[in-house]
DNA sequence: CGCATATTTGAAGAGTTTCAAGCACAGTGG
DNA sequence: CCACTGTGCTTGAAACTCTTCAAATATGCG
């Protein structure tokens, strides 16, 4: 089923959406923001379901208003990287290019604002402005993908998982990303699954859950469910996070 | 000393310049393009030397004419991460950002042309077609960054070193990479240390000599020197790339 | 030629993965 | 209401890849 047909072109008014003065939806008051108006619609997407496929055409582009795509790509024997997640107000897709080199999926329950593709390039010729707050989009997300890099070329499995809490720490603030709008004050919602988490660090969701666990021991984190964990030294996790300069033993760790 | 003084301000015609007719600088014939050849300089670096430092004032942009810029991330504790290598017709900088929140680095001698950076910006705005241009730029920079994390998170290492090599193969038919231009027929010139490559591979460079041995007793490579490697079979080169899919056993490697 | 630097090779050790089993939780049906 | 079942998470032990430390060899340059 394609994603503009037209049961799904019901018209949205950008004043009720959560993220509509955020990022390339933010040049309000220009002409360009009521061609966007004009030009999105609002879809919802299950969890687990594929938004574009790995080398295929993608027809659309567009921005996540609530929940996670993780954009992943897959290699010939089976092994999976996640490389990069996107959270609301993030913009998803490949503009000018016919087949994207990665696939985009839902990690959750997913809310987004989709843009069919040649109007929405039509658009930018237009209106350079919203090219240029594209364009500064995607220098973000480069320099949020270079020091992923980092984390995936240099830094310990415990260094990155400290790392990736971090991330969802300062990115939670946003409307969207948990149901009960928890996540500010010190506890943080795990919203992909381990398998996903492990997928993203590099590494196996085994490794992620052991080293949770130590964290919980050492009296860093403590384990609410499987999916909650409130912070409780917020800055040894910072610390952690770049690098570890203390022996690591579970020992040491309990003050 | 800064880059920008009037001793480097020598202006350069473009016609001389071997990427003139690539990237940014395709432009030609465009009003822009006259702009470009106003405000570029040619600029000539030493291999080791810091061109931008890391969480430092960036006052310039521009394109990579021969060498290779490293773009680098240093961690607390002194680990570092080489998070992207610039070639030849490469843009190196970060525009609309006053902080570079990466280090650019001489990884070979260098030219480069550079532009001030608000003359630049300023470019941009009058010329939304150059800023389309950097756009699709960055965008394809996006996607290669991505593709290397596939290779820095779930890759073995003989995989990762394989896919260095064959990412110079693919980078080298472009002027200036090597001296001699022999690398189009077969013969991979390395044109950065193994210090280097292990950081951008994330892997230490013992493991990189090991393997790049392993390989050449496997009869894939042939050692030239230590730095000209010969490939003899690309195929199975490219196989190791993506996946292995056969028993990683030295003695099965021989035909 | 001799020194400094870069690369190769070797052996021991650590961290992470792999394989396997056990546990917790949610949804389903009796 | 509770066992049943599927799924996802946790925990354990063994295996393995890669790193670390150390030394030898090769390369480049004055």
């Amino acid at each position: 089923m394609n994603i503009l047909t037209p049961e799904y072109l019901l018209h949205n008014k950008c004043s009720n959406c959560s993220v509509h003065n955020r990022r390339i939806c933010s040049t309000a008051g220009s002409a360009a923001a009521e061609e966007l108006n004009r030009l999105g619609r609002i879809r919802h997407i299950p969890a687990g379901q594929t938004i574009t496929t790995e080398n295929a055409y993608a027809d659309f582009y567009g921005n996540v208003v609530s929940g996670v795509v993780k954009i992943t790509k897959t290699l010939k024997d089976g092994r999976q990287q996640i490389v990069g997640l996107l959270f609301p107000s993030d913009f998803f897709g490949r503009p000018f290019q016919d087949v994207s080199r990665f696939s985009f999926e839902a990690a959750t329950d997913l809310e987004i604002c989709v843009f069919e593709r040649h109007a929405f390039e039509a658009l930018l010729k237009r209106h350079p402005e919203v090219e240029h707050e594209l364009l500064k989009v995607f220098l973000n997300e480069l320099d949020a993908t270079r020091e992923w890099s980092v984390l995936l070329g240099c830094q310990k499995t415990r260094e990155r998982i400290a790392g990736f809490l971090l991330m969802l720490l300062r990115r939670n603030g946003f409307r969207g990303c948990s149901k009960d709008g928890q996540d500010a004050n010190g506890i943080i919602n795990l919203p992909i699954s381990r398998k996903d988490i492990a997928m993203y660090l590099g590494m196996t969701l085994e490794t992620i859950s052991r080293q949770l666990q130590a964290m919980s021991r050492a009296g860093i984190l403590k384990r609410i469910d499987s999916n909650q964990f409130e912070i409780l030294l917020p800055r040894r996790l910072a610390e952690i996070a770049t690098h570890e300069e203390w022996l690591i033993d579970d020992g040491l760790w309990s003050r």
